[in-house]
DNA sequence: AGTTTCTATGAATATTATTAATAGTTAAAT
DNA sequence: ATTTAACTATTAATAATATTCATAGAAACT
């Protein structure tokens, strides 16, 4: 059986020359150096220098296993810095899944500056889950889960990230734009677009129409951010979404935030992560860039 | 410092799921197995595997260790394998310095066997030394030389391999094919064919010629030993070469061996190697080879 | 609940690596 | 030819490491 100290030991004689000098960069005396080959050749039962005088020269054998040491050493040493980035926290993957479409956009703002401290850690985002993000999460899927509803399991731990406001975004041009505040009932003749998901998880039904039992008169789904404000900027319906949201695209369209109700719909994002990753320094420091970000 | 050992730790518990099984196939205990894997992840300050119950699933760092482990570990066992080879002698390389023209046809007679035997033995022969074979097979240069002239030197054997007459080949038509034997004032009024070789390395003078006295009308030499014998044919001149070599020939071409003196030239070719190798399988067999081979 | 299977742990033991001390070689220097 | 300095080998003692034993604690299965 070869072994890694073996290699180095090749390596390490003939580039010194002598057994003395080797010992010595090897951090070992002479003579554990000497007792060491001794050993290997005696279980290899092959010789694998000749000693003539004080010189040393490497036989066939020894020849073939100093191109082995070349050849693997290198290998090895990189793997011992790459492990040593991993144990400081460096280096890693982080896999994110969001349940949370407008996240997206707020995601962003937390990765950019994120990425320029740990360029070592790979950062993957998901949208699609097969069995919901908590599974995912619990199977190793995903490392981290941006969701605005923490649900409590043991072996994960959630984080709020984000408090905001949910506001409806209506063409400046609508009657509603004048308003300061939207009641449900203003709702009833309105189209209202939203992300593809189920309704009983869309903040406005559940926070706003449905305890007023008020519904739109129509309820489009659309995934692209971008296009539902376009159609909301033509006037061909309302949407809600993150105050955040609606303003920074309210520079570049002709749209505007109204407040839901008197007092506003309030939601959080949250960061779900395995208690395992609690301890690992480049999760902790995505999960701090993300928290700071209010 | 990843050892191979961990390695093949991590290669072993990812094939085998669980570590009492692991440890049966690496030979430990169980015990063994939990302290080293303990170990590892303490000397390294990273956690490799995460222990759910107990089910064992392979961090980040983990992974990325299984990886080398998968890339590096059939290296290290291929060569494992080379290695024994060496040790049973199977394997190896035999460079061999000719210091003897015609030995050159012998020698084929001997390798062409020895490579059937010994297929992962690489034979090389190298016919030009800058210092002489000697210095050669002293300077790790060559392992074996063959050579008609043995020249004692502490470090170094000769064996004989090889007792043949040095004969005259001459042409059929010539005056001289009828004699029996030959005369060295026969030659005074021939050409006579040798190899690019200093003269007092030829036998045909040292041995036969100078002793009488005698020396040819001109001297020609010529390294192709095809050519020189066409030119012999041809009845161009006379070549002193042995009686083996020319025989060989007699079939093909139109010359013919006469004996020189009433004796004979008598030679012998010797193997010279180094007492270092003296031991090493696969070159003991090749001086056997030889030796076998009158 | 009982049983089996797996993992973790501490203490004892076995194995292996390393050293210190020293003698023996070799090559170079005088 | 002797001396010296540098290198290698060897033995016995010691240190470091790996492995086991015995056992307890969890988790999965019946």
């Amino acid at each position: 059986m070869i072994e890694r100290s073996h290699l180095s030991i090749l390596r390490e004689i003939e580039r010194s020359g002598t057994l003395t000098a080797a010992a010595e960069s090897l951090h070992l005396t002479q003579s554990a150096l000497t007792h060491a080959i001794k050993k290997l050749e005696q279980r290899a039962t092959v010789k694998l220098w000749n000693k003539e005088g004080r010189a040393i020269r490497l036989t066939q054998a020894g020849s073939y296993l100093l191109s082995v040491a070349n050849r693997l050493l290198p290998q090895l040493e990189y793997a011992d810095q790459v492990i040593e980035r991993f144990a400081r926290g460096e280096k890693g993957a982080i896999r994110i899944g969001m349940e949370c479409h407008p996240c997206y956009q707020w995601l962003l703002k937390v990765v950019t500056p994120y990425i320029e401290r740990y360029p070592e850690v790979d950062i993957d985002v998901k949208q699609q889950f097969q069995f919901g993000g908590m599974k995912a999460l619990l199977n190793y899927d995903i490392d981290v889960l941006v969701t605005p509803d923490p649900a409590h399991q043991p072996g994960v731990t959630f984080k709020p990230v984000l408090d905001y406001q949910q506001v409806l975004a209506v063409s400046t041009k609508h009657t509603l734009a004048k308003k300061t505040q939207i009641d449900p009932k203003d709702l009833v003749e309105e189209v209202l677009y939203s992300y593809p998901v189920d309704i009983d998880r869309l903040d406005i039904y559940s926070h706003f129409l449905t305890p007023a039992h008020c519904r739109p008169k129509e309820h489009k789904s659309i995934e692209a951010t971008d296009i539902m404000l376009q159609l909301v900027a033509a006037g061909r319906g309302v949407a809600a979404l993150p105050h955040w949201l609606v303003n920074e695209y309210a520079d570049k369209m002709a749209i505007k935030a109204v407040r839901l109700g008197r007092t506003g719909v309030s939601k959080s994002i949250y960061l779900g992560l395995r208690d395992d990753d609690q301890g690992v320094d480049y999760i902790q420091a995505f999960i701090k860039q993300a928290e700071h970000l209010d």
